[in-house]
DNA sequence: AACATTATGTAATAATATAACATTAACAAG
DNA sequence: CTTGTTAATGTTATATTATTACATAATGTT
C-alpha cells in the first residue's frame, strides 16, 4: 500500500486536476488549468509534479512528457511502472499485472545486475482504434 | 538482422558521431558537434535523428532525452528496446536478453491485448558506482 | 522527361524544464 | 515557546528540447 502523505496546497490542486483527467496531462496544460487557483509559474507546477511523482501519486509517461494519476493502489512508489499507450488516440492506461511486475522486478541482466526501478511503455492500438 | 539502408549525408554525420560516443548524446550536443560539418540548425539534427530512430540505427532514451547507437545487430527496428541506466554516472547500456525480449514481445495485458512495440528502462547503480 | 519521394536549408517560434534567489509554513528538539 | 531544520511557496529570468512553415535540391521510378 502507498504510504499516506499529506499533500500541500499546490500539490493537492495539481493532483486533483490530474486525477480527474481522463488523459495524461502535460505540464503547461496543467499550468493553464490551475492559473485561476493562483498557481502562476511553471516552476510551481514542476515542483508539485516532482513531489507527486516521488511519492507515487502520479507517474510520468516519458515518451509523452505527460502525467497521469497512479491507478494502482499497491504501486511500489513509482519504482515499477508499466503503461499501455495507443499510438492512434493516445489513450494511456497503467498496467497492473503482478506476473509482469514480478518478472521485471526480479530481472537480472546478463552480468547479474539487479535494478531498483524500471519504467515500461507498451505501444499499440487500443481496442477502439483497432476496430476502426 | 537490420535491413541495410543507405544513410544520407546528414544522417551519416550524425550517426557516426553518436556511434563513436561513449554516452547517450542530446540533440543540442550533437548540433554543437556537427556545426563544423555544416549542420547549422536544430531541425537538421532532429530530422536525422527521427530517421535514424525509425530505421533502428539509434534509440532514444526517453527518460534522458538522449540518443545512443543501437548495440544490437538483431534489434527489431526499434520496436523492442530495453536499457539499463545508472542513476549515478548516467551510463546507459542496451540490454540484449532474448528471454526478456521474448517475454515482453509476447506479453498480453489482462484484457488480452498484444502490443507491437515497447520500450523499457531499468534504473539502478552500475557496478562501478555501487562499489564507491 | 515527368513525377513522386526523400532530404536539405533557413528562420522563426513553440513546448518543456530548470536556475537562482527570496520568503513563508510546518514541524521537531531542547 | 523559540530555535533550528526541512519542506513548500512565490517570482523572474532563462535554459533546453522540439516543431511549424516555407523554399529548394537530390534521388529514385516509370
Amino acid at each position: 500500500m502507498q504510504k499516506e502523505y499529506i499533500l500541500s496546497k499546490n500539490q493537492k490542486i495539481i493532483f486533483d486536476l490530474i486525477d480527474k483527467s481522463a488523459e495524461p496531462m502535460k505540464a503547461y496544460a496543467i499550468l493553464f488549468n490551475v492559473q485561476k487557483k493562483g498557481i502562476k509559474a511553471p516552476l510551481q507546477v514542476y515542483r508539485a509534479l516532482d513531489k507527486l511523482v516521488e511519492i507515487g501519486k502520479i507517474h510520468k509517461i516519458e515518451s509523452r512528457n505527460a502525467f497521469i494519476a497512479c491507478q494502482n493502489s499497491s504501486c511500489q512508489i513509482s519504482k515499477a511502472t508499466a503503461f499501455s499507450i495507443c499510438e492512434s488516440c493516445e489513450k494511456v492506461s497503467e498496467i497492473n499485472n503482478s506476473k509482469l511486475s514480478k518478472y521485471l522486478s526480479n530481472f537480472e541482466d546478463d552480468s547479474g545486475m539487479r535494478y531498483s526501478k524500471y519504467n515500461l511503455e507498451f505501444f499499440g492500438l487500443c481496442k477502439k482504434c483497432k476496430s476502426k
